[in-house]
DNA sequence: GTAGTATACGGAGGCTCCCTCCGTTTTACA
DNA sequence: TGTAAAACGGAGGGAGCCTCCGTATACTAC
């Protein structure tokens, strides 16, 4: 019996943000320590993919391997709070990105960006591919703050009336997710390049075109 | 490092029939444990899935460790040699079949056979899936002989007026690969009934039979 | 500022697994 | 029956997993 069937803890990472404790609120070294376990946690599973060792995952946040199981019992946990970072790291850039550009490039920019974000992951496709398709409701919840993102950026572009207003987050994070999914290994130009005429496609028939939204040349 | 990593031989088993070796036929001892060998590991995978122990499976095959590793340089060469195997065994029931029975009556037999070995199997599909997606000229050989024999039971039926002619040994293959695959864990009965409906699609239209191939009511 | 304590840290240690290496045994052939 | 090639087996070194518990640290109360 191996070991690892044993911890089944269901996702019992430490949460800052915890109500069931009532008073006292985390130790700072705690809450800095995770961070730096995550990042390292990110970088592991990117570069050795699914069985990347914990021991050095610890190693090389500077911390105890004993840390870092009190902060993720299981390999999961783990995985699941770096998915959830990378995807609040994406959420936050698109705010970024909308206050400092017009909405059409702020989308065009946040779908390359997502792209060169999952090539840089590579490795952790192997990981997240099995715990999506055991723990459901864990996606949902992370992917409903992804699609709030990609909303925002449909919405602010639908009203400045550069990007049409036809397509919902949902569809658009299907279909870029897809295209780095399918698309073969360390392949990201061609990720990028039909991103980009996806994004053709959603400025096209914008209030602003004459054009409706079916017709050819979407080549950059 | 892993050494997992490191030990990429490309299917080094060793071949009973391999004409390299040019008088000395291979020692008895070493065929009767390669098959020992291999049948412990098609439990084992069978049972605990893709990372079952090497170790558990010399052990229970009787058999040193360093005995497994001269078989089998490669994990992956002793999932391939087990897959092999368990194609063998259905081929040869194919032929067991169709000389016991009518013909028609073999395919439906087989098709449920097909199923069940898949059923029992389970544990293999997550060894099998990665394997046959990276090594692809592998599995095209693995599974012409496959689909030689779905073919044979196909021809016989056909011949006998039994079975309608229009359909081929691949597209059966991938009809009841596909239904095994899909159907959820554990739940076989429903497997059987799906290709048990197969079937009778599959006698529908055939010479002997009225109605053409399009027509409902197809339950057991 | 200090004392007290809940909280968190770290890594040794026990376990399992991987794979290699080499002395010993068995088998096929002459 | 002798002999050399072929095969066996398992010890051993390395690595990873996870637990446990003595030690250190950051909060809180005074």
């Amino acid at each position: 019996m191996v070991a690892r069937d044993v911890a089944v803890a269901e996702s019992g990472a430490i949460d800052p943000a915890d109500p069931a404790s009532p008073d006292r609120r985390p130790r700072a070294d705690a809450l800095r320590n995770r961070d730096l376990l995550i990042t390292a946690a990110a970088d592991a599973f990117a570069a050795r993919g699914a069985d990347a060792s914990l021991e050095d995952v610890a190693r090389n946040a500077g911390v105890g391997i004993g840390t870092l199981y009190r902060h993720f019992p299981t390999r999961d946990a783990l995985v699941e709070a770096v998915y959830r970072h990378e995807i609040d790291v994406l959420c936050e850039r698109a705010d970024q990105l909308l206050e400092t550009m017009p909405p059409d490039q702020a989308l065009s920019e946040w779908m390359q960006l997502f792209v060169r974000h999952v090539a840089t992951k590579r490795g952790m496709l192997s990981v997240l591919k099995p715990l999506l398709s055991t723990n459901p409701n864990f996606s949902d919840q992370t992917r409903g703050r992804a699609t709030a993102a990609a909303t925002k950026l449909l919405e602010a572009g639908a009203a400045a009336g550069t990007v049409r207003a036809d397509v919902n987050g949902g569809d658009l994070l299907r279909a870029v997710g897809g295209i780095c999914m399918s698309t073969d290994q360390e392949r990201s130009e061609a990720s990028e390049r039909l991103v980009g005429l996806l994004f053709d496609g959603l400025r096209h028939g914008a209030a602003g075109s004459p054009a409706g939204p079916r017709s050819g040349d979407a080549s950059a």
